[in-house]
RNA sequence: GGCGACGUGGCCAAGUGGCUAAGGCGAAGGUCUGCAAAACCUUUAUUCAUCGGUUCGAAUCCGAUCGUCGCCUCCA
């Protein structure tokens, strides 16, 4: 398996540091708001890495932090006059039923800043204890100078950074790049008891604290959106290898931003769209169908016509589940024994996965997979329910289990219910119709069912139906 | 100013040195059908922003030009 590492601008091949495991890390939200599809885009490319490692038979540890304390929040709590636990607690809430919506699989930890705040400190006051970290009246800053490899991963230098015009200036800071470990707390916000008095953690100590804590000094993966390689990732670096003089991260992997009207999409610029306002639209397969048709790394120009040319897309997949799901329940145990290479397409899903995850040739693939079986079956009108068994398998291995946008089984359930049978009874009743040639009542039924949802499809096989 | 990404058919998008340049949407034709809808099948880039260069051979490497975007400040 290749992965693309940020820190090396290479492809490299993918060693776990104790096989079968691996842990992965992923920057997750920080609770003030809904999140938008961008940042959707994230999650849900994270959540096929994942899938991925799993199908490759890894044991993945997934932790996502949750950033349930910082300037947003509290500036949130002032608007709406409540108490910022208030505030991170409604978002954390709505966080939850979006990805679950999205069908993103849950992470096996999701760790607050605000329950982590004995091990923040205490990375805090090694760094402090190190010279690494220095305390301005309350408030701790890191000494960026003191950290050798400060830029290797944004391969900036400092002293460009420092020739930029936008670097802030802060009087409190020995040199305008340190950056915060440790915010002193102003009069009204919340505050948390430390060695240096009232405060709160800064942005990026908490995902070093909670990183080790959850999966130890040195992880696999980690990953985020591409504007969190500077400053965050550059610093949660420069904290945790100065805190436990041990490589941080191996594979640092970054997702490429979703552009709306050529622009980054983005809260500060409000051309965003929250994730649950286009799920009320469109289908949380097809959005992430949308995903997967472009590598993750790249920008992805959003738009409503895109994901809906994606629902499109998807309906294919979906014929196709319910063509094989009609024939699998029912087909023939003594029909043509199937000739059909499945093997030969999940190969090719599998290495265009395996290549960093290329998830536009891993669809293509599927899609290839899906005209060849039709082709195929409608070559060897006889077949046996072993091909339908087994396209069933490749469409839960491929589509479902990995890229999460076809689920054959639930299907299968749905096939089997009380109300199939009555459908299937009216296509009798209404086949008796045709046959005494009384159109019009043969008409009455589809237009019915119609109206209900559930077209109807008569072909030289018989009628079948769907129900959208 | 510093650093980085990108420019492939009507739209979206893989491919990064050599078989016929994936796939999806759209479009056109066909099969099926009492009609219809859907489904399925077929077709749809001698060409990869432009101009040079390297090479037996380039969309793919090098240089220049034009254009787009991002990071350097909170941001997925």
């Amino acid at each position: 398996m290749l992965v693309y590492n940020t820190l090396t601008r290479k492809k490299e091949e993918f060693k776990p540091i104790n096989p079968p495991n691996v842990t992965m890390y992923v920057c997750g939200p920080t609770v003030y708001d809904y999140f938008h599809i961008g940042n959707a885009r994230s999650f849900i490319m994270a959540d096929i890495i994942r899938r991925h490692l799993i199908f490759k038979e890894y044991n993945v540890t997934f932790v996502m932090n949750l950033t349930d304390i910082d300037d947003k929040i509290i500036n949130k709590s002032i608007e709406e006059k409540i108490d910022s636990s208030k505030v991170s607690q409604k978002y954390v809430a709505s966080f939850f039923e979006d990805i679950e919506k999205l069908k993103i699989k849950k992470a096996d930890v999701y760790p607050k800043a605000t329950e982590h705040m004995d091990e923040i400190i205490s990375l805090i006051k090694n760094l402090e204890e190190k010279k690494l970290a220095y305390n301005s009246d309350g408030n701790l800053f890191f000494r960026v100078k003191e950290f050798k490899n400060y830029g290797l991963l944004s391969g900036k230098n400092t002293d460009d950074l420092e020739l930029g015009s936008r670097v802030e200036v802060n009087e409190q800071k020995e040199n305008p790049l340190d950056f915060s470990l440790w915010k002193k707390a102003k009069a009204g916000e919340p505050y948390w008891d430390s060695p240096w008095g009232k405060g709160r953690p800064g942005w990026h100590t908490e995902c070093s604290a909670m990183s080790v804590k959850h999966l130890g000094k040195t992880i696999d993966i980690h990953a985020g959106g591409n504007d969190l390689i500077f400053p965050h990732h550059e610093n949660e670096i420069a904290q945790s290898e100065g805190c436990f003089e041990s490589k941080f991260v191996n594979y640092w992997m970054h997702f490429g931003f979703l552009n709306f009207q050529d622009e980054k999409m983005s809260k500060s610029l409000g051309n965003f769209f929250t994730a649950r306002d286009i799920l009320k639209k469109y289908s949380a397969e097809a959005i992430r169908l949308f995903f997967c048709q472009t590598h993750y790394s790249g920008p992805l120009a959003f738009s409503e016509e895109l994901i809906a040319s994606s629902e499109k897309g998807l309906e294919k997949i979906s014929n196709f589940v319910e063509f094989i799901n009609s024939k699998s329940s029912y087909g023939e145990s003594e029909g043509v024994e199937c000739s059909f290479d499945f093997d030969f397409f999940l190969s090719r899903f599998v290495t265009a996965m395996d290549d960093d995850f290329n998830t536009p040739q891993a669809v293509a693939a599927i899609f290839n997979f899906i005209k060849s079986a039709n082709k195929y079956a409608v070559e060897n009108p006889k077949l046996n329910s072993d091909f339908f068994v087994k396209a069933g398998e490749f469409i839960q291995k491929t589509a479902g289990d990995v890229l999460g946008i076809a689920d054959f089984k639930q299907t299968n359930k749905i096939d089997q219910t009380l109300s199939h049978d009555l459908v299937n009874l009216l296509i009798e009743i209404r086949q008796k119709a045709k046959v005494e040639k009384n159109y019009s009542l043969a008409d009455e039924i589809r237009d019915k069912l119609n109206s209900f949802g559930i077209s109807l499809k008569d072909s030289k096989e018989g009628t079948t139906f769907k129900i959208s």
